[in-house]
DNA sequence: AACCGCGTTCCGACATACTGGAAAACAGGC
DNA sequence: GCCTGTTTTCCAGTATGTCGGAACGCGGTT
């Protein structure tokens, strides 16, 4: 099963089923045309959808598979899909055709963390803290107003927590949403959190009050260890790395088992804060 | 300055002028076409060339700028940039309207490395022989004829030997090259090297028989000490990854500062050695 | 051998993505 | 404020990239 950081997507499986999404563009622009029947589409979108699918499916594809998974004409797919491959962004995975993503977007996701200073400093952290406890960590991120995993580095248990990486979350799922938000005011939260993200994975709703409440808690404690609310088995804790105005720009936190008795409990916490201020502190943050 | 494993570019500058390449339409049918003024593009091409541009160059851009540097019409590169934009592929860096690669680039990369045995279990290794030397460590493959480094890890040293991950450099201008060429025929090897890779950056002529001998003493020794060919400063050190057949998949190296005394040379060659092995073991191959 | 399913390649036609050029917004410098 | 150089946005025409559909190739089954 697949659990992310402390938001577990419930068994979030990686059917092949086309990518439900997009038509949702975001032009400045009223966009008078009354969107005519999704007929032709650019080439720079199905490569979009082509590096999408294959993240979000996780394993080699064949080109036709890709195009079925898509939605689109196998010859555009093909046409695109070898291009790709001339230029190293995907690469040719067996010899039955299946293809993934390629060594050139290492090349520039390396780039991009090079260029980042949370990131890179934040990278030997993660791992530092996933070594020392043997638990799978995290660092996470608010994304358009959605949680996302930027860092994970997988603990030393047999079954693999892997964590969705990228993959946007509701914040009220999650345990680090708690302090990601810290400093909103109400008006502010209720603005900005979509109002569907109130509703958990289980259907149930998360009432306005008993979110803010927990929000002031993990402030007033400086960090949040709870079960995670998305999956039956795992514990998290989190704790926030802030700006020098003080406000949270990210989380570390740590995905574990539950069942771990309090003395490990409050061992884990202490590690995940101490490596949690150094952070902030190198990154000039406010402890 | 800017320093690539076992071969330092000679100061790459990292100039803003077009990507002079592409072109070599490798189409398995003739082209009859004689290759017309290279009028329009296709957006694919464009979106590759932005990406390449921004990874090389290092540095966020305006996209003027990004349209100067890679010779597009500006309103093809608004147009695009604002789509990758959306996408989360491209990322805004300041208010200055400048631009680079963005977080996604970071998670397709993540899920490359997690894909492929190799790096997956190189990337610890290389971490740890950094960490314990002080010094940069590579690993290294072949990508179609040329070097590249497609991991790496800083050295302690207050001077950054920042490298070059990702670029193609000719295997005849470093010390890994003798390595991951091992095994091959004399012939083989002709015909696989392009010719003008024997041209050294300093514009001499490499002698065949010299490399050849010089690949024979590598796989001799089961590893290399050298000083880098391409600049005036650093010694590396590199041995080969071997897979179950006994071929070099790729290398373990190392780039330091030149001025070592024969202890501490010696230390570091025994350090890479086990590490090299162990790796060369988790990958079940014949050490 | 002939048949079938599946993956891949080929090809012509048309909608449209890309382009050039010009206008508009912006940023300094005087 | 006014002028000058730079960056960004807008727009309409046409070269061309995308699409559908058909043909091809290959492995396995009857």
């Amino acid at each position: 099963m697949t659990s992310t950081a402390d938001a577990a997507l419930p068994a979030q499986e990686r059917d092949p089923k086309p990518a439900q999404k997009q038509d949702h563009k975001q032009d400045h622009k009223p966009d008078h045309k009354p969107d005519r029947k999704q007929g032709r589409k650019r080439g720079i979108d199905r490569l979009i959808e082509i590096l999408n699918y294959l993240h979000q499916n996780g394993q080699p594809q064949r080109p036709n598979d890709i195009a079925i998974g898509i939605g689109a004409p196998k010859s555009t797919v093909y046409e695109i899909v070898n291009r790709l491959v001339d230029e190293k962004i995907l690469e040719p995975y067996d010899k039955d055709g299946r293809l993934f993503l390629g060594r050139k977007l290492h090349f520039f996701g390396t780039r991009y963390l090079e260029q980042f200073d949370l990131l890179r400093q934040a990278e030997p952290v993660v791992t530092a803290l996933s070594k020392q406890t043997g638990e799978t960590a995290q660092l996470c991120i608010i994304d358009s107003a959605r949680y996302i995993v930027v860092l994970t580095h997988s603990g030393a248990r047999h079954f693999k927590i892997s964590s969705d990486l990228g993959q946007p979350i509701p914040l009220t799922w999650t345990t680090s949403g708690r302090l990601l938000l810290m400093g909103m005011s109400e008006q502010a939260i209720v603005d900005f959190i979509p109002p569907e993200d109130f509703t958990l994975p289980d259907g149930s709703q998360l009432p306005l009050a008993d979110f803010l409440a927990e929000i002031d808690k993990a402030v007033a404690d400086g960090y949040v260890s709870s079960k995670s609310v998305v999956d039956a088995y795992t514990r998290c804790y989190a704790a926030p790395i802030t700006d020098h105005a003080g406000s949270c720009v990210a989380t570390l936190c740590m995905v574990t088992p539950r069942g771990d008795d309090r003395r490990r409990r409050n061992q884990l916490r202490d590690t995940l804060l101490h490596h949690a201020a150094d952070l902030t502190d190198s990154l000039g943050g406010k402890t």
